[in-house]
DNA sequence: CGTGCACTTGACAGCTGTCAATGCCGGTGG
DNA sequence: CCACCGGCATTGACAGCTGTCAAGTGCACG
């Protein structure tokens, strides 16, 4: 609901002005709420939109043919889904409500238009494209190098970095409202053995999880497992487009 | 050296014409060989450049604290190199030379220059990461959710799709400059396991390898294996900004 | 013809999956 | 207010996939 939360992504690059916004807000079809549970779009799906997630937490999975499933990603509000889509004739993964959430959908001759209209936005469309990319990265290393443990706490520490990224105030506790087999799914391990992992990362001291809510007790110890640093995004790259007209409107973030 | 080949990426999506490719040629810089084995741009370096793969195979591979690496994925002519740490400060991953190859590097600073100048290129740039994060995403499935013998069958079908791509030609034998620990390290399974996996296939009459170069004998079964559909790209998108001046040009593929 | 690298093979351990049963908690209806 | 119920978490026993270690083979290259 928090107005700037919708827009995170796209100021984490670099200041956008009121503008810009205006302009973004241009680009979104109407506001649709869906329930926990909902589908959002489907697997196979022809890909028409792209969802501007605006509140709640959604999920995208996709599915083997013997109906086995792996999730993707999770999703916070500010982030687009159904992108990747884009480059295809159908959708690639399923995309479905956590929580209760709101999103805008954008249809993707918006997406046409500004490129055309405002480089600057589109280059930061793309810029937050290659962050994905960056986390689809951590998340293939993470599977593919780490044990369990580590999966887990790479994944614990990816989502609070992302969380923290639209509220810096998030702390070292933070409500997370997935199932244990939400995460197992996520990592690619059972949810009886992500329940393994828990009980011992609650034994040595380094988090705790209960009631979809997690605390860091050892952040260091957690990042020994991760084994990979923390991303810092660049900030105000020296080749993005400039804002074209209308100076002198005030920055935002 | 297929001058074809280096625009793959672009043409796949939408025809290109004589003027575009002039201007993508602009934004590169002069061609740089590297030999086999050779680092084209280390972890953590500060990311300034991408490279056009003009020729030859590459690997990015990400390092975890420990020493361990986690292969990500490899290139082939006509990809480009370094995209995704373009949104941070420092590059995620190694990118290194699997055969002798030749690069354009394409500096950052062009990047601003054709989101203004050309906003068609731009938004093939754009559906290319959206390709390569669906190239992840399929990756990730198949790390997370498949036994070995399933990722290594899903990984040559990928392979195999995307040299198919600027290679119509390619049939169910094509040479892999891999090593079998090269495979190990981009499926996430050990070198002695991956040995046991291409036994297996060849045993049951679904793949062979041997010399660099893979046979698909039974392209069914290696399917069922992978799980996952192929992905076809989407050809001409209605909402892809016009070409802007210069009419009358003929389309290249 | 020797050397080195990559590929093979075998024995064994350990992480992780499977199956099945039990416990917990919140929601629902009486 | 209480009993029931369904979904999720937890536990134990066991199997199997995959990793580890170590040795041996074969091929390419000098």
């Amino acid at each position: 609901m928090n107005p700037a939360a919708a827009i995170v992504r796209f100021t984490a690059f670099a200041g956008v002005d009121m503008d810009e916004i205006e302009e973004l807000k241009t680009l979104a079809g109407p506001m649709k709420r869906y329930a926990r549970g909902e589908t959002i779009q489907a697997e196979g799906d022809p890909a028409t939109d792209c969802y501007l997630l605006l509140d709640g937490w959604t999920a995208s999975n996709i599915t083997f043919a013997d109906g086995t499933r792996q999730m993707l990603k999770v999703h916070l509000p500010g982030d687009v889904l159904g992108m990747p889509s884009l480059a295809l004739t159908h959708s690639v993964d399923t995309i479905r409500a956590l929580t209760p959430v709101a999103v805008r959908s954008m249809p993707v001759r918006s997406f046409g238009r500004m490129f055309e209209s405002n480089p600057r936005l589109a280059a930061l469309l793309f810029l937050i494209a290659q962050e994905e990319r960056v986390n689809l990265i951590d998340r293939i290393a993470a599977i593919g190098g780490l044990p369990a443990i580590g999966r887990v706490a790479a994944l614990l520490l990816q989502i609070h970095a992302r969380l923290k990224r639209s509220d810096p105030g998030v702390g070292d506790c933070f409500e997370l409202p997935l199932a244990q087999f939400d995460i197992a799914e996520l990592v690619g391990i059972t949810t009886v053995h992500t329940n393994r992992v828990f009980q011992q990362l609650r034994e040595d001291g380094i988090a705790s999880w209960s009631r979809k809510e997690v605390r860091f007790l050892d952040k260091e110890r957690l990042r020994e497992l991760a084994g990979l640093p923390p991303r810092l995004l660049r900030r105000d790259p020296s080749w993005l487009p400039r804002k074209s007209e209308a100076p002198g409107q005030k920055l935002r973030a």
